[in-house]
RNA sequence: GGCUUCGUAGCUUAACUGGAUAGAGCAUCUGACUACGGAUCAGAAGGUUGAGGGUUCGAAUCCUUCCGAGGUCACCA
């Protein structure tokens, strides 16, 4: 049995009203159906407009006609009223008491969609191996996590991967700055975390680099490849960034060295490999903790090194059925063109693997793993691009699921400052952020007096969840697209539309519950105020909202409702009695209405991985 | 420059996917029960939704031209 809400059991009569009465198709879900401002009477608006010019008629003739159609389908209408072209209708005290009476029945699984047999994969995470997590990464991984609740709250099976860059390039440089200037170090040794560790002998490699490249710059060999290959005009300065790439390709001594262990590794250097896989593992372990903290996890891990390789058979397949094609130099492409996009290379000249490379094998193998019905890839915007070419190459490639990826484009986070730089040192770091949240959270919560009596390791969680929740809450709350702005030297808020005020609203109705005595029952006689009807309006849309976040990937949305659930409470709360209300009836019923917000609260937090305190 | 995303109160943002008088929070000012838990509530002030034009019963939302900001246009990932 699931729950049918209000609002749908008046679009299907509205819609059987058109298909009886006039003949005409409008379905169910199409039917416009709005909460009403406070200030005009009624509790929904059905939207007349659409129809009266294909009916020919006027609002207040179709109204005539479609109230009385609903009140002899179960409609229990006691009050309308048309107003230009809403049809504004009050419903029957009864209608909300038995919709509570449903919810309860169901307890949390009223809005819990039925399920759809579909599996979705969803990715999300995908870091490099050669640094620690950061504020970036976080967006990613809070937005990821949350869309993977909720679209299988909607109903779905979902499969939380991600692929892991533990191949190329910057690992080797970490492995080489290591080899070079590391003396043994291990995360056990000096006590640092693994992902930091090895993040260490990155930027130790940078800034080595750098120093060698500077050095360069005031050779003879630098001033000809300069006279050689500027443009007109260029200043040295200017080509000398410019040009950086090409000089850790061809001239620098460091990046020869990087590129011999990349080398080393692809043909299976014994020494290379096991020197790697010991760094990846730090790294894997640091990381580790960094999801454990977050409370996030995974179903499968992909990793580059085992899937580049099928991209590349794939690609060899593809030339053969001229999907790609060769050009002199050996290097693969694709044409996008007919697609409105460029050419795009898919293998390079000495025959590696590129990044979409990679990404086409990877899809396959997950394909074949899972058989998804749709793959959400969670990835920055500035990768739109990148996943455009990608799906379109699928559909080159003829594979039926190309339709079925999905890029959940998300923005970037900026600091005050602007853009986060790893070479100036302003990115924030995901752990630090962690632990300052937490310390936060503890800091406004140690006084408090409902506290007093919880063990030390109970008032540790209560200020994990209250910290942790603020700051994902306050990822989570703005669309995902969007970019934004996060300040580290604020603290994160409190107040107002954050995890504290809904938690707070969470945890009244708690100690609501543990003070009231006895078994508590829906009363029939009881006259819902309209505040309260406000509430039950809103728990009885939850549903459509949790569904909307999932086809939209949206997780705003939920963070939203939840907010405005919890405040219209707090709200109802400070202006009604509830244990010590006028009636029995108003007792009663009163308390299952905060139950059943609670329960909504806790649900639609979970769902952003929010966690809710008994106390707090 | 091509493609692309975005632009809403001082700041951060919402708007049921085209619906009624654009709704909140922060910051500012003023108030509230001798606490069913004050991380609360009520009120004031703050808006030409970047600008212009169009589409229609109706536009922050769709189309179009400007203006402004970001991303991308690597044999990096």
């Amino acid at each position: 049995m699931s729950y049918q809400s209000s609002v749908q059991v008046l679009q299907q009569v509205v819609s059987d009203f058109f298909k009886e009465v006039h003949n005409i198709e409008i379905k169910a879900s199409s039917v416009n159906i709005t909460t009403i401002s406070q200030d005009i009477a009624g509790d929904y608006s059905v939207v007349l407009f659409p129809y009266l010019k294909r009916l020919s008629t006027n609002p207040a003739d179709l109204a005539s006609d479609l109230v009385p159609y609903l009140t002899r389908h179960g409609v229990d209408i006691v009050d309308h009223e048309v107003i230009k072209g809403f049809l504004n209708i009050t419903m029957g005290n009864r209608i909300w008491t038995d919709l509570l009476s449903q919810m309860q029945a169901l307890g949390e699984d009223y809005c819990r969609a039925a399920l759809t047999g579909k599996t979705v994969m969803v990715e999300y995470c995908s870091p490099n191996t050669n640094k620690p997590l950061h504020l970036g990464h976080i967006r990613n991984i809070l937005i990821g996590w949350s869309t993977a609740q909720i679209l299988e709250q909607a109903g779905n099976k979902v499969v939380k991967v991600q692929i892991i860059n533990d191949r190329g390039i910057a690992i080797c440089k970490s492995m080489l700055a290591w080899q070079k200037y590391g003396n043994q170090e291990t995360p056990q040794s000096s006590g640092v975390k693994g992902d930091h560790l090895v993040g260490k002998y990155y930027v130790l490699f940078e800034s080595k680099f750098k120093d060698e490249y500077s050095q360069w710059q005031s050779t003879q060999e630098a001033e000809s490849v300069y006279n050689a290959e500027k443009k007109e005009n260029e200043q040295q300065e200017h080509f000398y960034q410019r040009y950086k790439n090409q000089y850790f390709n061809l001239q620098s001594i460091l990046g020869g060295e990087a590129k011999r262990l990349l080398q080393q590794w692809e043909s299976g250097d014994q020494e290379v490999v096991t020197l790697w896989k010991t760094m990846n593992g730090w790294v894997y372990s640091g990381f580790e903790q960094t999801y454990d903290a977050l409370g996030v996890n995974f179903d499968k891990l992909y990793y580059e090194s085992d899937t580049y390789l099928y991209g590349k058979e794939v690609i060899t397949k593809g030339i053969a059925d001229k999907v790609f094609y060769t050009k002199d130099d050996g290097s693969v492409w694709v044409d996008l063109e007919d697609k409105g996009l460029d050419q795009k290379l898919v293998l390079r000249s000495d025959g590696t693997s590129v990044y979409i490379t990679q990404d086409i094998g990877t899809a396959m193998q997950r394909h074949t793993d899972f058989g998804f019905d749709q793959l959400i890839y969670v990835v920055g915007n500035e990768q739109d691009y990148h996943f455009k070419a990608l799906f379109a190459t699928m559909d080159k490639l003829g594979v039926p699921y190309a339709d079925q990826l999905h890029h959940l484009s998300y923005g970037m986070v900026d600091l005050p400052s602007g853009k986060m730089k790893s070479r100036e040192g302003t990115v924030v770091d995901a752990d630090d952020l962690v632990k300052e949240v937490i310390a936060e959270a503890e800091a406004s919560a140690r006084e408090s007096q409902f506290l007093a009596d919880l063990s030390k390791d109970d008032k540790a969680e209560v200020y994990r969840s209250i910290g942790l929740g603020a700051l994902k809450y306050f990822i989570l709350k703005v669309q995902a697209k969007k970019r934004m702005t996060f300040d580290p030297s604020q603290s994160v808020d409190m107040h107002g539309v954050t995890a504290p005020y809904i938690q707070n609203a969470y945890v009244r109705i708690q100690a609501l519950m543990n003070k009231s005595s006895g078994q508590v029952q829906l009363a029939t006689d009881y006259n819902w105020e309209a505040r309260e009807k406000n509430i039950l309006i809103m728990l009885d849309n939850f549903g459509k909202v949790i569904k909307s976040a999932g086809d939209n990937l949206d997780p705003s949305l939920i963070a939203n409702a939840v907010y405005d659930l919890a405040k219209e409470y707090h709200r109802f709360y400070n202006d009604y009695k509830i244990l010590t209300a006028e009636t029995p009836s108003a007792i009663q019923c009163r308390l299952i209405l905060s139950q059943q917000v609670a329960t909504t609260l806790k649900v639609g937090m979970r769902l952003l991985g929010i966690e809710m305190p008994q106390k707090m």
